[in-house]
DNA sequence: AAATAATATTTACATCGTAAAGTTTACGGC
DNA sequence: GCCGTAAACTTTACGATGTAAATATTATTT
C-alpha cells in the first residue's frame, strides 16, 4: 500500500554522497563552512533532507571523520605493505603519516581536533581510528620481539605516534621556527628509539 | 564639550574583565559556549558593548589565547626557576607542561587547536607563544653546550616540544589505550634524548 | 541649562541547527 | 484507471549567533 521505504543501499548511497560533498566543502571553506544548509545546496536537495539520513550535524561529522580515518588507515596499510624489516616498516609508516597530514590537512585536523563525542557513540569511527594506529603498533611489537627496539611495546608505539602527531601539529599550527621543516624533525623519530643506545 | 573618551586603562580594565569572564565561560561551556551575547550577559552589559572593546569575536579569542599563553609561559618560567642542571631543568619544564595541560585542558585546546589568524595579526599572542617555548629552547641549548645532549639545538628543542604536545594531545583526545597514562609516556621524553646513546 | 560627542543600547539582518507542519510521491487494492 | 496510505521530501518557523546600523543615554564644557 504505502510507498516503499528506502533500502539500506539507497541510504548508504546518499550518505556516501553527503560525506563526499561535506569533505569537499570543508576542504574549501574550513570546518565552520560546512553547514547543513550548504551541504543540502551542494547536494541539490532541500535543507532538511540530510536529516533523513543523519541524526544531526554531529552524526554527519562523525561519518566524515570515519571516512577520513579510513583513508588514513588504508594509507598506513599500504605503506606497511610486505616490508619484512620492522624498522624499515616503521619508517615508511611514519612517512605515510606525515604525507597524509600534508595531503589532507583539513581532514587531519577534524580527525584529531574535533571535540569528541561520548566514547562508543560511533563504533565504526572508533574502529577505523584504532586500525589507523594498529600498523604502527604491530611493527613496534615485531621490532621489539626481534630486538631492534627495546622497551614496552605499547609505550614505544604511543611515543612514536605522539611524536608524529606532535610534529605534524607544530607544522599545521605554523609553529616550526627558523626554517625547520617537518622532514627535519620527522627523520629523527624512528632512529631515536632504535636499539643502539644505552 | 563632549563626553570624555575612554582612557587606555579603562579600556584595558574592561578587556581584562572580558577575558576573565570569557575564560570562565568556556571552561564551563566549552569553546562553543562562549558567545558575544553570553559574554555580555555575564559581564552585565548589553550585547553590543563588548564590540566597543574588541574588533570582533576573533579579537576577543585572540586575547583569551594570549592570556592562556601568558599563564603557560609564566608556569614554564617558574618551573625553570634557578635550576642549574639543564637536564634537570628540562624535566621540570616537561612536568610543568603536562601539569598545565591537565589543569587547564580547555585553555590548552584553544591555545593549540584554534584555526590561526594570518600571522602577525596579534603580535602579543605571537610573543607569549614564543616565550612559552623559549625556556625549553634555552635549556636545550645549555644542555648541548655542556655535552649532556647532542644534536642541533633547535631540532632537539622542537622534538621535545612536539613529543610533549603529542602526548598531551593523545591524552586529551582520550586515545591513550590500555590504561597507559600520560606520566607513563612523558617520563621517557627527556631521557630519550640524553647523551648516553650512540 | 544647552550643546556636543563619546558611550551604550536597541533594533535589524543574515545565517545557523533543527522541530513541526505541510506537500509530494510511489505503491497495493479496487 | 483512481484511491488511500505511509514514506520521502519541502516549507515554515523558532531560537541562537555575529555584527551593522540606528537610536538613546551620558558626561563634559560653554
Amino acid at each position: 500500500m504505502p510507498r516503499r521505504s528506502l533500502t539500506q543501499s539507497e541510504i548508504d548511497a546518499f550518505r556516501e554522497r553527503a560525506v563526499k560533498a561535506a569533505t569537499g566543502l570543508f576542504a574549501e571553506y574550513g570546518v565552520v563552512g560546512v553547514s547543513m544548509r550548504r551541504l543540502a545546496t551542494a547536494m541539490g536537495c532541500s535543507a532538511m533532507t540530510p536529516y533523513r539520513y543523519f541524526e544531526n550535524r554531529d552524526a554527519l561529522f562523525a561519518m566524515v571523520r570515519t571516512a577520513a580515518f579510513r583513508r588514513f588507515a588504508d594509507r598506513q596499510r599500504d605503506a606497511a605493505g610486505e616490508i619484512a624489516d620492522p624498522i624499515e616498516r616503521l619508517s615508511r609508516l611514519k612517512e605515510a603519516y606525515v604525507a597524509f597530514a600534508m595531503d589532507e590537512p583539513d581532514a587531519y585536523r577534524i580527525m584529531f581536533e574535533l571535540r569528541q563525542q561520548p566514547a562508543g557513540t560511533y563504533p565504526e569511527l572508533v574502529a577505523e581510528s584504532r586500525r589507523g594506529f594498529s600498523y604502527f603498533h604491530a611493527a613496534v611489537v615485531e621490532a621489539i620481539d626481534q630486538g631492534a627496539l627495546q622497551g614496552d611495546p605499547l609505550t614505544v608505539a604511543h611515543l612514536l605516534w605522539a611524536g608524529a602527531h606532535g610534529i605534524v601539529s607544530l607544522h599545521l599550527a605554523g609553529k616550526l621556527a627558523m626554517g625547520l621543516t617537518i622532514s627535519d624533525l620527522s627523520e629523527h623519530l624512528v632512529p631515536i628509539y632504535a636499539i643502539n643506545r644505552s
